[in-house]
RNA sequence: GGUCCGGUAGCUCAGCUGGAUAGAGCAACAGAUUUCUAAUCUGUAGGUCGCGGGUUCGACUCCCUCCCGGAUCACCA
C-alpha cells in the first residue's frame, strides 16, 4: 500500500469515526510535507471544516489524533495553522523498501491491453534532418517507450514523404548539374547528396524568379512561371503516369536518402517497427471523399472540388478533393487513419507531429467525427514547440539550419574532450571509451531536449546549452555508473545487501522518492510528456549524490545498515536506468 | 482580423487536478578532496511569477481585459 492510500484511507476513516459523515473524494487532499516542516505526508484540513465545523487547528488537532491512535503506522502528527503533517515510522519506511526490492521491474506497469500506435519522424526525402527533426525523433521514441512502460503494445511507425515537388526538385538538379554523381564518389552520405541538389535547385528558381522580375512580372507570376519549376512540375506529372525513367531516378535518389536516415537513426538511437510511404498512401481517402458526399457532411463546388463547412464550429472551410480529382494532404491523413485503425485494434493513436500543424490535427478528428468514426477521439497530435537557436528561428536559406548529422558528431566530440580534460577513462580499453563517448553525447543531447515542456518552444544554444553537469544526462549517467562501481566493489569483497536495519533521515527521503516512480511513470503517460520522467530522475539522482557525499556504504561497520545501504543503492541505480531507458538514454556501469 | 500556444531569477527550465515562506541547474562569489568515482557536495547572492481586475479561507495555478512573443487561418506536405 502507498502511503497516499494509506493515510487517505484513515482520514476518511477518522472523518467517519468523528463527525458521523462520509468525506467526499475531493476533500481528502494529500501532499509531500514541505521540508521545513516535520512529517511525511501533509493533508489539507480547509475541505473539511464543513463537516467538522470547527476551526482548521481544532480540526487538524481532532483528526491527527484520531489517526495517530488507530494507526500504528503514523509516529506523530503536528499541525501548523490548516494543514495537518503526518509522520510515518521507520518499520513502514522500510516495509516501503521491501516493496520496492521485491518487485521486479519496478515502475514497469502490467500489461494492459492496449495497443498504441505512435506516427513520428515522417521525413521528407530531398534534405537531410535537422535540429527540429531531432526533437521529434527523441520525443516520438521517448514516447513510445513511456507507453511501453505503462503496459502498452507500442506501433511505432514512420510516414516517408518520399513523393511529391519537393523530391522532384532534387531529381531535377541531379540531373542537370550531377554528372552522375552518387554518394560513393562524393564521399557523402545520401540524405546529404539529396540535399546539395534541392539547395542548387532553389538557388536557380531565385536566380530565375528575380530576373522575371527584372522584366516587370510580379511576385507571384514569377514564382509560377520560372521555368525551372515548370520542370519540376512536368517531372511529378511524368512521375505520376509512371514514366519508367523518373521512377527508376525517383528509386535511386529515395535508396540513397534511406540509407543516410538510416544512419542517422541509428546513431539517434532511435527505430520503427512499422514504415509508410506515402508513394504507397497519397491516393488514399477519396473513399472517404464519397462517404462525406453521401452523408452530406462534405459539399460540391461548382468546378468539382469538395470542401467541408467548419465555420460553425468556428473553423473555415477545408478543401477535401482538388476540382481535377486530385487529393490534398488532408484528404491522404484521413484515408491513413482509416487504414491504421482497419490494421490494428489501436486504442490510441498519435502522432508526433509539431505546433504549427494545430489546425491540421483539429481540422482531422473533427472531420472524422462528424462523419461519425468514433476513431476520431482515439487520435493525439503531440503538439511540440520549435527549436530555436539564439539567433532565431532556424531558416535553411540562410544557412542556420543546424543539421542532425553535425550536431551529433558534434556532441560526441565534446563528451570526448570533456572526459580528456577531466582525466577520466583512461583505464578503460580505448574500443569502450568510444562506447562511452556516444553514450554521454548522445545522453547530454537527449536529455537536454526531452527535459523540456514537448508544447514549449525551446531555446538550443549549440555553444553553451550542452552541459554535463547539473541537470543533465551526463550528472545522471555518472551517478548511475558511480552507483554500479560502489555496488562492483561490494560484490567482490564478498558483501551482501539485505534489508532489516533502521533507516536514517536521508534514505527515508530516498525510499519516497522511489516508491513515487510507478505513479509518476503513471501520470506521466497519460500526459504524453517524458519530461516529467527526465525531472523525476534528475531528481533522483540528486538526492542520492546528497546521501553519498554523508555517508559511507562499504566502510559501514554495523553489517545490517550496509547490507541495507546496498539494497538502497541497488533500487536507485534500477529506477535511474529504467527512467533512463524510457528516455532513450543509456546509461555506463561505469565512466 | 479570427483561432491556438507561450510569458516564472541575468540565462535555460521545473512547479500535478488552487494550498504553508515560488524551486532546480548554469553563470557569479565563498567553501569542502588522506574518497566507496569531485562529471560531486555545502553556503551566499539573485523574484512586484508579463500588467490590471475578479472568484475564495487561500491564486504562479481558475475566469475576464490588456501588453509582448510565436504559430495558424494554402487547390504545400
Amino acid at each position: 500500500m502507498t502511503p497516499d492510500q494509506l493515510i487517505s484511507g484513515r482520514i476518511a476513516e477518522a472523518v467517519q469515526n468523528l463527525y458521523r459523515q462520509e468525506a467526499p473524494e475531493a476533500a481528502l487532499q494529500l501532499q509531500a510535507t514541505r521540508k521545513d516542516f516535520e512529517g511525511d505526508l501533509t493533508a489539507v484540513m480547509f475541505p473539511l471544516l464543513k463537516i467538522s465545523r470547527l476551526s482548521p487547528e481544532k480540526t487538524g488537532e481532532a483528526i491527527g489524533e484520531w489517526i495517530r491512535e488507530h494507526t500504528p503506522e503514523v509516529e506523530s502528527v503536528n499541525v501548523v495553522k490548516g494543514f495537518l503533517n503526518i509522520k510515518l515510522s521507520a518499520a513502514f519506511w522500510l516495509e516501503q523498501l521491501k516493496n520496492i526490492a521485491g518487485t521486479p521491474a519496478f515502475g514497469v506497469q502490467a500489461p494492459s491491453g492496449k495497443t498504441v500506435m505512435v506516427e513520428y519522424s515522417s521525413p521528407n526525402t530531398n534534405k537531410p534532418l535537422h535540429l527540429g527533426h531531432i526533437r521529434n525523433n527523441l520525443l516520438g521514441y521517448s514516447v513510445a517507450q513511456l507507453l511501453e512502460a505503462n503496459g502498452h503494445k507500442v506501433i511505432k511507425a514512420n510516414l516517408v514523404n518520399d513523393r511529391g515537388i519537393h523530391i522532384c526538385k532534387s531529381m531535377l538538379a541531379w540531373q542537370k548539374w550531377g554528372h552522375g554523381e552518387m554518394p560513393q564518389s562524393a564521399g557523402m552520405k545520401g540524405d546529404h547528396l539529396v540535399g546539395k541538389y534541392y539547395v542548387l535547385f532553389d538557388k536557380e528558381y531565385k536566380r530565375q524568379q528575380s530576373e522575371l522580375k527584372g522584366q516587370g512580372k510580379t511576385e507571384e507570376e514569377a514564382a509560377k512561371l520560372a521555368p525551372i519549376i515548370l520542370e519540376a512540375q512536368e517531372m511529378l506529372r511524368r512521375w505520376e503516369q509512371g514514366d519508367p525513367a523518373t521512377v527508376e531516378l525517383w528509386k535511386t535518389m529515395n535508396g540513397w536518402v534511406y540509407a543516410g536516415f538510416d544512419e542517422t537513426y541509428k546513431q539517434l538511437g532511435v527505430s520503427f517497427d512499422k514504415i509508410y510511404y506515402e508513394s504507397n498512401t497519397y491516393l488514399l481517402g477519396k473513399k472517404i471523399v464519397e462517404e462525406g458526399l453521401q452523408k452530406d457532411v462534405f459539399f460540391k463546388k461548382e468546378d468539382g472540388s469538395v470542401w467541408i463547412d467548419l465555420s460553425a464550429d468556428g473553423l473555415d472551410q477545408k478543401l477535401l478533393l482538388r476540382a481535377d480529382g486530385t487529393s490534398v494532404y488532408m484528404t491522404q491523413d484521413l484515408g491513413t487513419a482509416q487504414q491504421r485503425f482497419g490494421e490494428y485494434p489501436l486504442n490510441e493513436l498519435i502522432y508526433v507531429v509539431g505546433n504549427e500543424q494545430d489546425y491540421h490535427f483539429k481540422v482531422l478528428k473533427l472531420i472524422l467525427s462528424k462523419l461519425g468514426y468514433p476513431e476520431s477521439e482515439v487520435i493525439y497530435h503531440l503538439s511540440y514547440g520549435m527549436v530555436e537557436l539564439p539567433e532565431g528561428k532556424m531558416k535553411s536559406r540562410e544557412g542556420t539550419v543546424v543539421d542532425a548529422d553535425d550536431l551529433v558528431a558534434d556532441m560526441i566530440n565534446t563528451a570526448r574532450d570533456t572526459s580528456m580534460a577531466l582525466g577520466k577513462l583512461e583505464h578503460i580499453p580505448a574500443e569502450e571509451q568510444e562506447q562511452l563517448f556516444h553514450m554521454l553525447g548522445l545522453g547530454a543531447l537527449k536529455y537536454f531536449i526531452l527535459k523540456v515542456d514537448p508544447k514549449k518552444t525551446m531555446l538550443f544554444n549549440p555553444q553553451e546549452s550542452i552541459d554535463f553537469n547539473g541537470n543533465t544526462g551526463p550528472f545522471i549517467q555518472y551517478t548511475h555508473a558511480r552507483i554500479r562501481s560502489v555496488l562492483r566493489k561490494a560484490e567482490e569483497q564478498g558483501l551482501k545487501a539485505a534489508t532489516g536495519a533502521a533507516l536514517n533521515e536521508k534514505e527515508v527521503e530516498l525510499v519516497k522518492l522511489l516508491g513515487n516512480f510507478p505513479e509518476m511513470v503513471k501520470e506521466a503517460g497519460a500526459a504524453h510528456s517524458p519530461a516529467l520522467v527526465a525531472n523525476y530522475v534528475y531528481e533522483l539522482a540528486k538526492e542520492f549524490n546528497q546521501y553519498y557525499h554523508d555517508v559511507s556504504i562499504l566502510k559501514e561497520s554495523d553489517e545490517a545498515t550496509r547490507a541495507q545501504r546496498l539494497v538502497v543503492l541497488q533500487q536507485i541505480a534500477a529506477v535511474i536506468k529504467t527512467g533512463m531507458g524510457i528516455l532513450g538514454i543509456e546509461v555506463p556501469e561505469r565512466m
